[in-house]
DNA sequence: CGGCTCGCTAAGCGCTCGCTCAGCATCGGC
DNA sequence: GCCGATGCTGAGCGAGCGCTTAGCGAGCCG
């Protein structure tokens, strides 16, 4: 627990699906050997001895180190997803659910960053049944947003030009919040999530 | 020059300052080599085949796999920064100027995506002092942008939250365009620089 | 034409990788 | 109290890594 906090921010609670406890143990320490380093730049010997255990003990949980990142991968592109669902999906105006959708999935980039670095820029390591099933994953993600725009489109709320475009736009805004957001940095989660949700406003012409 | 073609987009004369040849050509290699499966997946083996060479060939040019990624990383770079700083300086509104920066910027992320890919997501391969030769290159970059902004803010053309932060989101826009952007897709690299460069214009309320 | 330089190759060194396997400690069921 | 199942370790295998070195052939200079 104590090295997962780093790991997931406020969402160590993430990988409580994960069991049993040593090989979510050794999930945390993929995670975060992933996120430092890289997938292919870390060892089987980094993630086993993160979780305080041998080599050979990755193996009992896990058959393979790309079955790992395939999890992780998928767990985390559920909770995108999730996230993403429940903002769409609630009451409000167009404006109102976008600005929600937005602020959540910048939070959740910037406060589980390590998480969400791996999960974002770690696709292309997996093999080729294992990234067709996390791009399905991404296309649901696009598809929650999309039908935002489109609804305040059609409510007369919003002003935009490509509808297809402004959708991979805001997505790719939010994302590439794991590649430079900084815990160390000036703005909390909280701020980056506030002050994105108003750029995509913008960004959508709402009135 | 054949298999410069897919790389450098209309970009080839970019690796023209690279002599002799041969190292033009392990260059061009490493390129296409590190955008198709990153840095450390990538073998000097791989590159040296590429190159249509013998692997220890490359080491007549380069001293070390990482001095490859430090030389491609810096000219790409100063590339980058050269494309905002001519359009920052010359001669026009805010409102242009950012435009034009915006659409050019995309344009070279979208039409060079291999050279970008390499550029803008293997930073962290590179060692402590290379990286940081780069990141000083970067922080040019984010000025030539914030200075565009905060020139339209106090000629009244712009309406603005957040200065720092609305440089770091349309830089942070641009260059994730390397990293979904496909040939194959429905937009060409102009088409997405118009498009973002009208997004952009939304974002910092430009009147 | 002989000899030197330069760009390159074939072979391979030392190392670390992902992964395996025989064996040991622990523990619930009977 | 014994027994098999379970979870893990120590040791190590074969492969492939980044990189080195000895030597070879083409081309220029005298």
């Amino acid at each position: 627990m104590s090295t997962a906090e780093e790991t997931a921010g406020g969402e160590t609670s993430a990988w409580g699906e994960v069991t049993p406890d040593a090989a979510r143990r050794l999930l945390i320490a993929a995670v975060e050997a992933f996120a430092e380093r890289g997938y292919h730049a870390t060892t089987t010997r980094d993630i086993a001895g993160r979780a305080g255990m041998s080599p050979a003990a990755l193996y009992i949980h896990y058959k393979t180190k790309e079955e790992l990142l395939h999890r992780i991968s998928r767990i985390g592109h559920e909770k995108a997803l999730d996230i993403l669902r429940t903002a769409a999906r609630r009451e409000g105006t167009p404006a109102e659910r976008l600005a929600d959708a937005v602020s959540s999935f910048v939070r959740w980039h910037a406060g589980g960053r390590t998480t969400a670095r791996v999960v974002q820029y770690e696709l292309d390591s997996l093999g080729p049944d294992a990234r067709a099933e996390i791009l399905a994953l991404r296309r649901q993600c696009d598809a929650e947003v999309r039908a935002i725009i489109e609804d305040g489109v059609a409510a007369g709320d919003f002003d935009v030009l490509d509808v297809k475009g402004t959708t991979l736009a805001v997505l790719s805004l939010c994302i590439d919040v794991a590649r430079w957001f900084n815990v160390d940095g000036p703005w909390t989660p909280d701020e980056v999530g506030a002050l994105y949700a108003d750029l995509v406003l913008r960004m959508v012409g709402a009135k």
